[in-house]
DNA sequence: GAAGCATATCGTAGATCGACGATACACAAT
DNA sequence: ATTGTGTATCGTCGATCTACGATATGCTTC
């Protein structure tokens, strides 16, 4: 079973092509499957998904966190666009970005 | 336009489950997708994917990074499992590991 | 205006990331 | 065995993440 460097050509087709995609399009996925590459961040996202809205401060009672953490992941969620809060008197109420997250289903599908 | 507190439970439909999802599955999903949180990670999944496989040299080539960069980008895919390399006499051949693929595609489309 | 509640921001500390060059390792060819 | 090539690992540095308590902000109510 001595491999041969012609052997090792075998595993690559070299006439594929090997053009790098967009690099606007990789740091776009890059920014929304950040946004879920924490587990509290999916876990909010999750949870925003089983609702139509969501209080702030029900998340935080539901997370093993402290308020200012969840806020924090919150923000990010909301930089990345999944997440929209929309204030309601001293309160915040949370939703998902259906259009972020129709785009980044459509992006991690057309993988 | 005042908002009473009456007003902002309206936001609110609270007999909707807030029950949190599982927490391992959280740590899964966030597993993968911080595999593509990063562009380079994301242009090197696209890479492979246009390929039925790849040298790491030829990857390299293609990124504006350091080799030793890049082999730690694919260390961090290989322990996700999103990709797989196979030793090749002295070079590795990468290739996608597609049913750590079709996981996470499912995972997202079931968001 | 004062008090109270909900949320955001600040400041900090430790952990991890991401980049690189230098170096070690593994295999092939000589 | 030695050399050369391709890849992985090490060590390091600055930047960023994640967590928290403390504090600021904004709105409602009294």
């Amino acid at each position: 079973m001595v491999r041969t460097k012609a052997d090792a050509k075998k595993c690559c087709t070299t006439s594929e092509t090997l053009a790098l995609p967009d690099v606007a399009w990789a740091e776009d996925m890059a920014k929304l499957t950040w946004a879920l590459a924490h587990p509290a961040r999916v876990r909010i996202v999750r949870l925003l998904l089983n609702r139509t809205s969501c209080m702030c401060g029900e998340i935080v009672e539901e997370m093993p966190l402290a308020q200012s953490t969840v806020s924090q992941h919150l923000k990010i969620l909301k930089e990345t666009g999944l997440v929209q809060g929309e204030i309601d008197g001293p309160r915040v109420c949370y939703c998902i970005n259906k259009e972020a997250m129709a785009k980044l289903k459509k992006l991690i599908a057309d993988l």
